[in-house]
DNA sequence: CCAATATAGTTGGTAGCACCAACTATTAGG
DNA sequence: CCTAATAGTTGGTGCTACCAACTATATTGG
């Protein structure tokens, strides 16, 4: 924790520039993203909720919640709104009646393919410039870097500035 | 444009992969980021207004809106916000009265320096489990990546689907 | 030189997103 | 049982982001 002092000053560069690199790329696909998906009939964050449940199918409100990094609040009112539109359902969850099974409805497995058909038309005109290889190891190199810093928010916690008593 | 055709079927899975690996990262940033920049007094959104504004000292809010994909009237409240804080001052433009030159005060950079400390900081931990090759071309091709996906915005314009008259 | 037009920025209004806190209903443990 | 924990919903707040309307200045053309 405390060997932060650079042992290698190429390290510090590196990180430096994976920054910069990272919030303008973030920001772009923000942006990218908003006018891509908001044209179909969702917003950013119920496009992902639609994802994260049809690739879960029967998820519970948490486990979305959890898969998506969203306060359960949030979680449930992304759900109303793609319940309302008809693309997911609330099913009563057949061993604990406390929770809800989410489901993914025929509607909204065709719309989620429709957008992600889409995107990936995107994703494939960019790659178009990248050669093969790079290209292959462009989305583990991501993974990679998503699961870190997964693991870095899990480890913080929800908590603030990881150097607690810095002042 | 039309040429979407599958050549390459290889080009499919990758711009699949790229896109769920992209979709999971920024997911995960913008939590982490929130977590991170919250905790100082700053927005995320502030805090990249801040920093864009750190690297172009003296920018019009013209500027700093075109810089951050960001509606102009955002643009506006967010320096306000900073204006409030104490870290950006709006200055009149020396050559064009209806402009403002914004800059960023000694509190200012002070703040956005512990900020980028604390963030590479984080970074290079991520950093550390790569080999020192792939860290430094990591943040070329996220740079590359994010170019290509602002090319993208930029010649699509604000509108949507890419194809209009599809359905 | 003045009128029409364009541009820079601000403000009003609206909607979504995300958080915390308070609440209901259910479950689990003692 | 009665208490504590958990799943989800709802209320309240603040930030973000958009469009539209507005003010003030700049530019252009007659």
């Amino acid at each position: 924790m405390t060997d932060t002092q650079t042992a290698d000053p190429r390290l510090d560069q590196d990180a430096a520039a994976l920054y910069d690199a990272l919030s303008d790329l973030i920001r772009v696909y923000q942006f990218r993203d908003r006018d891509r998906i908001c044209c179909h009939d969702l917003s950013i964050t119920q496009c992902y909720a639609l994802e994260a449940l049809t690739k879960r199918s029967g998820a519970t409100l948490n486990d979305m919640a959890a898969d998506l990094f969203l306060d359960k609040s949030t979680a449930s009112r992304v759900v109303s709104a793609l319940d309302r539109k008809g693309y997911v359902e609330r099913r009563p969850h057949p061993e604990d009646r406390r929770a809800i099974q989410l489901v993914v409805t025929p509607a909204g497995r065709e719309l989620h393919d429709r957008i992600r058909r889409d995107i990936i038309e995107q994703e494939k005109r960019l790659l178009r410039d990248f050669d093969p290889e790079t290209r292959a190891s462009l989305a583990t190199l991501l993974r990679r870097l998503a699961q870190g810093a997964a693991a870095g928010v899990e480890v913080s916690g929800g908590m603030c500035c990881t150097k607690p008593a810095l002042e």
